[in-house]
DNA sequence: CTTGACGTAGAACGGATGTTCGGCTATCAT
DNA sequence: ATGATAGCCGAACATCCGTTCTACGTCAAG
């Protein structure tokens, strides 16, 4: 029978790995490369597998030669892609942080790519650009990008999510690691910085306006 | 001027055969085999085409690597966009910066995807993921990503680069911006935390490995 | 003519690479 | 027990392969 007899876990694990490879560079890999990208112990092991692979009908080689390990099916389902996380705005201390509205989304004159492996799900996605020092101690620059995620609810924000806060007792915006208090009327707000100290606001005093997925730091050439 | 010089005849034969090789074997072939396929009279003819091919952005290659030629339009089909960072290390203050050796980039079995925007040329480049806090004052926290280009020689870093440094004195990596002093005896290391201040080091002192094109953090969730 | 850039040849070097072989362990039917 | 089979390991080997170096030739600019 063709499909019964289950492939031996490290005959998975080599299929993966030649599969990975060539999508990322393009070519085959060599036995050796194999055999540290897979964790075989030994190049024999490699060439003991690759004729059972061979045999199999998952793959078919070239002999003698160099990166001569063809996979029989060239299907490769993962999109890995790029998205464009439009710009919407910048983040400064004093106001709240934008959210995205329609009219933002419908002209983004200002986009930033990001492989969807970094990010997942495109939905709710934008960035922000940060102006000014004010989240040095979220250990974001000036110049970063921050890439949100839209809350729809405050449930979407799960404890120990970085978030974007705005504090209304303040009157300033700040990213902060969110932990709601066990009685649900304060929020725990951690820095991400760890030589610094956590402290706790009113709830009905913070706004949380979005999740931050990802910090991007183009450093200036 | 970019389109106007015509491609030698020459080289337009590689390309050809390249083409027609990676479409009938899966792989791209060898310097000998091109040598062959397109009529050239020796290898190092190869290498010299190949070289003039590369610069003008009609292929692009892994050095030292056999069949590491890879045609620009093939490289990457249906994701041109993303290139394949390979994370080679760890950055730990007490331990030299890893550089990437040819086993680290011959094994990627883990990688982290970016936006080809987001760094242009893929030469050189290399990730390593920052571990432990030691870099906080690069505002760049445990866990982090950087992506890392090469530095084949001191001459790489210009001033006001960001660059990781291996200070022998202290037997300890960091990440500052780097300035030469006028008198090239002495260097000025600057933290992007703006609150903090520079400070000097012995040139000799200091060993510099590798320029950060980026930094990406993924907010766990 | 000289010079320098460009293209060409051939050969050699050092490292990478696929293959093979002897030996090892464990399982299992004989 | 015994042998067979499958899986595994390490090392060695012959070859392959990318690179580099020297030398030669051509041709246009100075």
């Amino acid at each position: 029978m063709a499909t019964t007899s289950a492939l031996p876990e490290i005959q998975m694990r080599i299929l993966d790995f030649i599969n990975r490879y060539v999508e990322e560079r393009g070519m085959p890999p060599t036995i050796r490369e194999i055999q540290q990208g897979a964790g075989l112990s030994s190049t024999s092991m490699v060439s003991y597998h690759l004729r059972a692979l061979e045999k199999a009908n998952l793959l078919s080689r070239y002999e003698r030669c160099s990166r001569g390990v063809i996979l029989q099916h060239t299907a490769r389902p993962q999109s890995a892609d790029v998205i464009a996380v439009p710009i919407v705005g910048q983040i400064v201390a004093s106001k709240p942080v934008p959210t995205p509205d329609a009219d933002a989304l419908a002209a983004p004159d200002n986009v930033i790519h990001v492989a969807r492996s970094l990010v997942g799900s495109t939905k709710g996605l934008y960035a922000l650009e940060v102006r000014g020092d004010s989240m040095i101690d979220a250990l974001i620059n000036d110049g970063d990008i921050v890439i949100m995620r839209k809350v729809e609810s405050p449930t979407d924000i799960k404890n120990g999510d970085l978030a974007a806060v705005f504090l209304l007792d303040r009157n300033e915006s700040t990213l902060k690691r969110v932990y709601r208090e066990a009685d649900g009327r304060r929020l725990k707000l951690k820095p991400e910085n760890p030589t610094m100290k956590p402290f706790y606001v009113d709830a009905r005093q913070a706004m949380i306006l979005g999740r931050v997925e990802c910090v991007i730091r183009r450093v200036a050439q």
